[in-house]
DNA sequence: AGCCCTATTTTTGCATGCAAAATTCGAGTA
DNA sequence: TACTCGAATTTTGCATGCAAAAATAGGGCT
């Protein structure tokens, strides 16, 4: 197994959650697990430390981080000018072909939208969220915005939305496909911030701060 | 010797220009310099390459990364969403006391520059669009911005600069300075950002793209 | 019982060793 | 001389083992 796959395979657990943030990392069982040693699970714990998902503490192994509404907030922050700047060099640089593969996938998720498909909706959302960021044609950007949405995506993708909410968030997408298609980039970036202002209002009122096992056994109970 | 150094002292080497970009990074040597076996070199090294400063090849070993003219253009447009985003950040949250800082440090580079001391001027330079990310009190944001903004230092901080050049960089400095002080956020991101694209063209104008070891050699001769 | 101090166990961090892959070197050929 | 093919050497990647640190358990004390 090549170092990058044991990368992905221990974010994508701490991405589901499956270590749950604030828990230990257990070390031994994942090396099980995956089937290699302590060496190049360290690796890759290092380079997922680096990334922010992972804390380490110096002779006390290392923890699934924990997002509080201050690192929530400002992941945020930040995801909103990656994807304003993406806007903005997106107007500049995308194709007619890509904008009608983005017109499609924005089609598709009205389509979900209208079937009441949150999981769906948010599937498509997300893909169009990319694609945008795709079309900047800036790969260094395109990496920065993958690990900071990676840290918010549970509660990006994953927090309920009130009727009104989904309706508004449908409008501000048509928004965004409108100013696409007009290759609009002020106008895109605008709408961009103001779309993930929003939807960061929302998490953060929900109160999706992450917590760390105990207390989500709380939660849980 | 802490995780975290090694990174460091690697790191500095790198960004030294000690190891030259494209070449190869020599595993033994620099454990004997540093006094530590490969494993924790090894460790550093992939952390590293997850920042962008390193190339591993598998079974290949691994290599300072070298930056074409694409990646140069790609990190400094990057590095203006960012600083523009800081600007906003800052204008919202800077505290009186930080500003007059700024106002300090501002004024001293403006003395070096009458002075024509370049090297002392790009440090107040550096000092002041540090201090504007700081402001805007988001650690994720000065994060992303350390790592971006290390990998084009030696162009953006070295690169010689006209009369004219010069001259109008500071008239820049003036205007940021002014937005800042009139905690003018708008303002401010958009004078960061042509601050910066200036800077950007100036660096590729004068290629400073990076060369491997060999190409450097012929450059010198 | 509650608390603290010590002995045992577990875990961490790193050096080392070994197999596999890549690179280098050299002999043989044209 | 230039080139190719193959053996020797070096380098990489990882498993393992060991010393040090931390966590845990247990016994004695108040």
């Amino acid at each position: 197994m090549l170092h990058e796959e044991v990368v992905g395979r221990i974010r994508a657990i701490l991405l589901d959650g499956e270590i749950p943030p604030g828990a230990r990392i257990p070390e031994r069982e994942l090396c099980d697990r995956l089937q290699i040693s302590r060496t190049p699970l360290r690796e890759a714990l290092k380079v997922l430390a680096a990334e922010g998902l992972v804390h380490l503490l110096p002779h006390r192994g290392s923890r699934a981080a924990k997002l509080t509404d201050k690192d929530m907030r400002d992941l945020f922050e930040v995801c909103q000018g990656l994807e304003a700047l993406a806007g903005e060099l997106a107007c500049e640089r995308i194709t007619d072909g890509e904008i009608d593969e983005i017109a499609t996938a924005h089609a598709s998720m009205v389509q979900h939208y209208r079937e009441g498909d949150l999981i769906q909706y948010y599937r498509g959302n997300r893909a169009i969220h990319e694609a945008i960021v795709a079309a900047a044609g800036n790969p260094v950007l395109s990496g920065l915005y993958a690990s900071v949405t990676a840290r918010i995506r549970r509660a990006r993708y994953v927090t309920p939305m009130s009727p009104q909410r989904w309706a508004f968030a449908v409008s501000e997408h048509e928004a965004i496909l409108n100013a696409l298609q007009r290759r609009d980039g002020v106008g895109l970036s605008h709408i961009l911030r103001a779309h993930l202002r929003h939807k960061r209002e929302e998490v953060l009122q929900a109160g999706f701060a992450e917590t760390d096992g105990s207390e989500l056994a709380l939660k849980i109970a």
